[in-house]
DNA sequence: CAGGATCCTGCTGGATACTG
DNA sequence: CAGTATCCAGCAGGATCCTG
């Protein structure tokens, strides 16, 4: 195997890779888990969103909904009764990307022993 | 379908989910690029992920490997060579955790173009 | 109830210089 | 080359208060 640095085309394929994976918005740390949560129910509540989603601030999660509304991935329902209900859903685009985020939540609910294990094991080994 | 809240064991066994993702460290925005460029070859240089992972400055890139490697997804290979060669490769659980996050990228990659239209459309609807 | 506005702080992460 | 150490700016994001 020689340097990646060396296989030409290979820096200018990935160079764009930062740009793209911005895109799917995963520089926001809270977007994956609010797809996800949209993903399982349909028309869900600000409320509920913020239940799910634990540890959220409600500045943040207007915010996260907003870029993803934006992007076309949720879309956003309001209904003029009292008190206001606002409804949350994934558009097609977003039940598209819910795919590999739920795969990827998957893996984390399975694999959090392991990691756990990890750790312990890797701070006992510097201590 | 009724709201989620009133979904018996939905808030508990969601409440936790901030901590898992946070396991699958998706809190820190380089981790999934780094990991997908390591799927990529084996024995990859400290210097050819810089490359790779555009952007990337060399203390964030450290600290991520480190994190990693205490999460035992990467494994570090140190040479006492001169001048000095240190390699990262995926361990067993980092390549489980690379498939999900390939389909991720994959999905950045085909729907980038979407994405930036939704983003236009949206932002003329608001001028 | 859903969120806009404002203020403020802590941590992320960049720049630079130095070592084995 | 592969880091480490230090310093520091910027902004993410929390707390609080307010509105339709």
């Amino acid at each position: 195997m020689w340097p990646l640095s060396q296989k030409p085309g290979w820096a200018a394929a990935t160079a764009i890779w930062s740009t793209r994976m911005s895109l799917a918005r995963l520089d926001n740390k809270w977007t994956a888990m609010v797809v996800i949560a949209l993903g399982r129910g349909d028309g869900l509540r600000f409320g509920d969103l913020r239940a799910v989603v634990q540890g959220i601030s409600a500045k943040v999660l207007t915010e996260t909904l907003r870029d993803l509304e934006r992007d076309g991935i949720v879309a956003r329902h309001e209904y003029a009764e009292m008190p206001p209900r606002v409804e949350y859903e994934l558009t097609a685009l977003g039940r598209t990307l819910h795919v590999p985020l739920q795969a990827l939540g998957r893996w984390a609910e399975k694999h959090t022993a392991e990691v756990l294990e990890a750790r312990e094991a890797y701070d006992a080994g510097r201590r």
